[in-house]
DNA sequence: TTTAGTGCAAAATCTTTGCAGGGTA
DNA sequence: TACCCTGCAAAGATTTTGCACTAAA
């Protein structure tokens, strides 16, 4: 978790300081690619597909370099990747243990902040298998007020 | 849903009577691809990749005969479509809704046969974007008491 | 200066499409 | 017989790798 959480009411150009702190936190080199990537995820607010990303950014960033990018990020604990049904991996920024509501139909997506952790222990112990569950996922999926 | 479900006492050698079964249903022709396929997941009892069942079936069913299945089995609602986390969707046959705890290091599978239908009202209640949501999908993830 | 990061080309994977022949109802 | 299903070939899309060059610390 990234000092971003203590930062709720920032304004928006303090999304470079932001960035740059994660950077920082986990040794990885500041460089143009990696700020700009991790603004746009920061500002995005929700998860994104590289094709996303690779539209938003334009021709910037290489897209080799941003596969290798977002598993760095991912491996680091910085990202997040989703499944959204979509057929394609998402990645979001890692903020504070959250889940999404997805549109079938036009996809738009809503934040669910509440959390499973409490089930997770009670999950646990009915298992066979598992001692511990140390992570979960969580997605609803409906249709939204504007598709209805 | 389909027969399976009132079935689960039955012999292994009565697998084909439930396969055909959910041919029927759904009103698709009864092919011996099919049959095999949809065998299989009878069996496995668990998520497998493309991959997997490739693998299992061999050289019997073309891999673009593979492909035209499982999105035809998914569209009518034989198949699930399940992300685990492992880079590629895994199809599993649509029976009684439940959840997985996967392995993060050798990535066996457990049945979670608890469910959160009840929850997804109360998440509904609190959206702004949303009036109902029908569907979920839930994974856990752990070491299990193999590897750990 | 040293090492991590990047871009480019190309390979490797994974998935889809078009079309002609074959099998099921 | 009529139409769905399958196999094959090939295209398309997505992701990964190797290597040389560049830039951050």
């Amino acid at each position: 978790m990234y000092d971003i959480l203590i930062c709720v009411n920032m304004q928006a150009g303090d999304n470079k300081m932001i960035v740059e702190k994660i950077l920082q936190k986990s040794g990885l080199k500041k460089t143009k690619g990696r700020v700009q990537i991790l603004g746009l995820l920061v500002n995005a607010n929700k998860p994104l597909s590289i094709e996303e990303i690779e539209c938003l950014v334009g021709t910037d960033v290489h897209f080799v370099t941003l596969y290798r990018m977002l598993h760095q990020f991912a491996k680091s604990g910085i990202v997040y990747q989703t499944d959204l049904r979509k057929g394609k991996v998402h990645y979001e920024l890692q903020k504070k243990h959250h889940h999404h509501i997805v549109c079938s139909i036009c996809g738009v997506q809503e934040d669910v902040p509440m959390c499973m952790d409490a089930l997770q222990a009670s999950v646990a112990s009915r298992s066979k298998k598992f001692n511990a569950i140390d992570n979960h996922v969580l997605e609803f999926f409906g249709v939204c007020k504007k598709c209805s």
